[in-house]
DNA sequence: CTGTTACTGAACTTATTGGTTGACTAAATA
DNA sequence: TATTTAGTCAACCAATAAGTTCAGTAACAG
């Protein structure tokens, strides 16, 4: 699993992507995380390991508790590959080919 | 699954981003797509597959050869979601905090 | 008509995912 | 000190994913 694998693959859970709109807000201990969603904190901490784990999370621990904070980087580099082929959804399609034509030499 | 879970996991995938990359400069057929790949023809066309159910390909056959393209709308809601957040990334927190809080009521 | 090319479908294997429960550690509180 | 709170870990389960092979269909080429 590259980088841009384990972003997307992160994103590609609904609990996930209303986990990272809750930290846009500002950080969150895991168990406000967990509150909203009908299943256990176990899962909710598992979701939030899958994060950490693909670098879009940090977590530190202050007492008992853990809190949670979004990270750039990674979804940055998604973000990027999408607008790179966005010139395509848009229309503009030649474009597109020649830039990447052009990276092929 | 909702169609923004299929899109990003559609998109999880090294080989599918890939199949992406070559669609975006045009239409081809499975077997050109198939050929740079160390795998089964049978593997590429089930991603092919994966790709299509989630809407991001369409396949249209012209005699014995299938002919995939890409479709726009799918690729823009993923990107839309993201740059949304984009905003917490790229350090203008306040704003999109306003943004949020804005949708809720 | 025969062979080859372009695929699909079914059956199978192995690994991963998303969830559960129960037992546990560590920190705060009464 | 005793209890609750925050969270992890291990074991387990069912479903899905990513690949394989083999057999088959459909279309084109000789």
């Amino acid at each position: 699993m590259t980088q841009l694998d384990q972003t997307f693959a992160a994103l590609s859970d609904g609990t996930r992507r209303a986990i990272i709109e809750k930290l846009a807000l500002g950080e969150a201990s895991l168990s406000d995380l967990a509150s909203p969603f009908d299943m256990s904190q176990t899962a909710v901490s598992k979701h939030v390991r899958v994060l950490s784990d693909a670098g879009l999370v940090s977590v530190t621990k202050r007492g008992r508790t853990r809190y949670c904070s979004l990270q750039a980087a990674p979804m940055k580099d998604a973000t990027d590959w999408l607008t790179t082929y966005q010139t395509f959804w848009t229309g503009s399609f030649e474009s597109l080919a020649r830039h990447i034509e052009g990276k092929e030499h």
